[in-house]
DNA sequence: GACATGCTACTAAGGACTTAGTAGAAAGGG
DNA sequence: CCCTTTCTACTAAGTCCTTAGTAGCATGTC
């Protein structure tokens, strides 16, 4: 059973509740279970319950996707994973799984997905530019 | 158990072995078993078992993201969803959970992730240029 | 000090996904 | 006709994910 997270060259993605939680501690920092529990339910039809959120974390401390504080009573947990480099990851998980690796797959995907703004439409071709180089 | 597909309105996300299935019968078109079993093992470590597939298509047929002739013994299986609509719901998906649905930021750590030709960033560009207006 | 409240640890149920194996029917070769 | 091969259906094991509950300890209030 092998949750413990063993230096592995690759770790395996972040399930879905464990990328819920991951966003909430990029957003707001170390936070207590009470504060993820909370953030999470803000935005949810159905909310979780506190222990469970208590055991999400439990899990991902000992998949070290976060790392835990408890000097004090109140445990406080923090992201320990960057959100660029997770995104990332995720991303080319998609893009190989889905697109077997094309970019140009999955971005022109993705601006058909959705409504972009031009403000949008210029962050994106500012970057082109720089890949010009 | 609902594993029967109950005429939803969002069917859930295929799973990592469907998702490599339907992209075998994207491509190929309809096809046996055995031709999906061998597509697949074409471009893998660790090849799957014959029965594997055949089980996962018969789990697919029951879910009817395939759908199954079987007038002829052999039988033949073709998706039942088309490339466009799954890949553009799985990115939605992804740009929902880890971007909060920025279609921004999704796109921009895809161009970051990979190298992206000249040719593919003209075919970005022109997607953008058609989308301003 | 007693009691209520809050916190963490752990147990556990219920699915779902992945994977392969066994059994039995069909078909074809000699 | 029999044997080998090929096919489908079904069983089943193992793991992981999600979810919540129970138990026990700490803390603070009156």
């Amino acid at each position: 059973m092998p949750r413990k997270a063993p230096a592995d060259a690759q770790p395996p993605r972040p399930t879905d509740a464990e990328i819920a939680i991951l966003r909430v501690l990029w957003a707001r920092g170390p936070s207590t279970v009470r504060e993820v529990f909370e953030t999470l339910n803000a935005t949810r039809s159905e909310p979780l319950a506190y222990t469970t959120v208590l055991r999400f974390l439990q899990i991902m401390t000992e998949k070290q996707l976060v790392l835990r504080e408890d000097s004090d009573r109140t445990h406080v947990f923090a992201s320990a994973v960057p959100a660029e480099s997770t995104q990332r990851q995720m991303v080319g998980d998609l893009m190989d799984r889905v697109f077997g690796g094309s970019v140009q797959d999955l971005v022109l995907h993705a601006l058909g997905t959705r409504k972009v703004s031009a403000a949008e439409r210029q962050a994106i071709r500012k970057l082109l530019n720089e890949l010009d180089q």
